[in-house]
DNA sequence: GAGTGGTCTAGACCACTCA
DNA sequence: GAGTGGTCTAGACCACTCA
């Protein structure tokens, strides 16, 4: 080796470079950008496999070691999955053991075994401004509003509002949801090409309005936990608001700390 | 090199093998192993710069790379923490940037700036066996009881009770805890030599009590988020009970899930 | 047996810290 | 300039999968 770190990789600089920018960039972290582009242009999809490790270092002319740290770290964000003998895949939530990948709510007693989803409604709706302003959107942008119920060990635990911009959902319906099962992020993905990667959530104790009570079948001002949840996909956009109404009388919601 | 893996580290083998054990053991795991166990005995101390990779590698003939592999994910699991140019550290609870490390509470608008514990009491009691169990100790063992409000922005957001067990808390009191202006799990690293790694959370919705809605000065009955916390000790030992209740009507719990 | 990811090595050199 | 962690390479071999 010649020890030359730029055989495809040279980093382009402005005339006025940007005193901002970080002073280096590894190897790896190049390449792992490349990779990334890779999933958000779609060229390897939910499930795919990717080349080898060996094929995509003679690609970038660098060694297997640098593509290693690479998909390492993608792995290690939940990008992609590996798997030793069969190769790399591009993580889906459709192979994923759970129906519901991020649901951190768990019943008291025993594990979340029987767990099912009933639509009450999916219709279009024009977003308030607050709303269209965490997605991104300008006030008063097309959405869809969906509305459903969680049932845990056959007992309604979960009331949700979901809402989501109809420019990325165009041919949503309650056919279309039913027919994957209530299970939305794998639907958002078969469907409509959108990977869920991380999601943020504010929850609070709140007093159930009569509407609330009604569905979740508690009194009028039983303190329900509302969580208010943004789910993103690649570079950190938003694409789904949910807001989530639970009863906590024999379930709690879950959280590991590290 | 010989490709023997054997130096310093060959298995012990029951004249029964476990057969149960993986059947695989990769030589950074053993040397990680080794680390952890002086982190556990102590040799190592929160805030200690252990040996340098070079000289840990020496020590266990092996690579550096392989200590490298071997820190890289005990740095991962915030045991230590490297720092390029100086050295890795044992992980401290008393140099990190938050005084409450693991609260995830936070103002609806704004950042967390001004947080003030207030120590209500400090005393000895009897566990009873619900909480007994989750510390892995016999029913009536000996405990310490805080109680303390905690004021984000001047207004008392959190009530809690916090229970430790008195073995490993021996020489507690209210001075003590005062001395460490109520960053607990600071103290427990300097006073007792625990450190806390992880916790993990249950939350409900709860109504408040006639006691709670005093010190929360909120109305009796009003919707409070509580929170049961056990925290974690080396070896996922049990160390910290303790149950908190927050209004939040001007806050919220926030979560990231990846 | 061929192909994949996983481990490990020795060695070179880089970025950073501190005296 | 000495010492640290960080990057990168080429090459060997291992564990695992699948035909």
């Amino acid at each position: 080796m010649d020890g030359s770190r730029s055989s495809v990789l040279k980093n382009s600089r402005n005339m006025k470079p940007d005193v901002t920018a970080p002073a280096f960039q590894p190897l790896y972290r190049q390449i792992k950008n490349l990779i990334t582009q890779s999933l958000v242009t779609g060229e390897w999809r939910p499930g795919d496999l990717i080349p080898s490790e060996i094929e995509l270092a003679s690609r970038f002319s660098v060694s297997q070691g640098t593509v290693r740290k690479a998909i390492g770290e993608l792995a290690g964000e939940n990008l992609l999955v590996r798997q030793q003998g069969k190769g790399t895949f591009v993580a889906s939530h459709s192979e994923e053991r759970s129906q519901f990948p991020y649901l951190s709510i768990r019943p008291d007693r025993g594990s979340l075994d029987s767990l099912s989803a009933t639509l009450l409604e999916c219709r279009r709706v024009k977003l308030d401004s607050a709303s269209a302003r965490k997605l991104g959107l300008p006030g008063g942008a097309g959405a869809f509003l969906l509305t459903r119920t969680l049932d845990i060990s056959g007992k309604t635990a979960i009331y949700e509002e979901i809402r989501l911009p109809a420019f990325a959902f165009k041919h949503l319906s309650a056919e279309v949801i039913e027919r994957h099962h209530c299970m939305l992020y794998s639907m958002y993905e078969t469907e409509f090409d959108l990977r869920i990667l991380h999601v943020e959530e504010q929850i609070k104790a709140t007093a159930a309005t009569d509407a609330l009570a009604t569905h979740l079948d508690v009194d009028s001002g039983a303190p329900l936990l509302t969580i208010e949840r943004v789910a993103y996909t690649y570079a950190d956009k938003a694409v789904e608001l949910r807001r989530s109404h639970c009863d906590t009388r024999v379930h709690h919601y879950r959280n590991r700390i590290v």
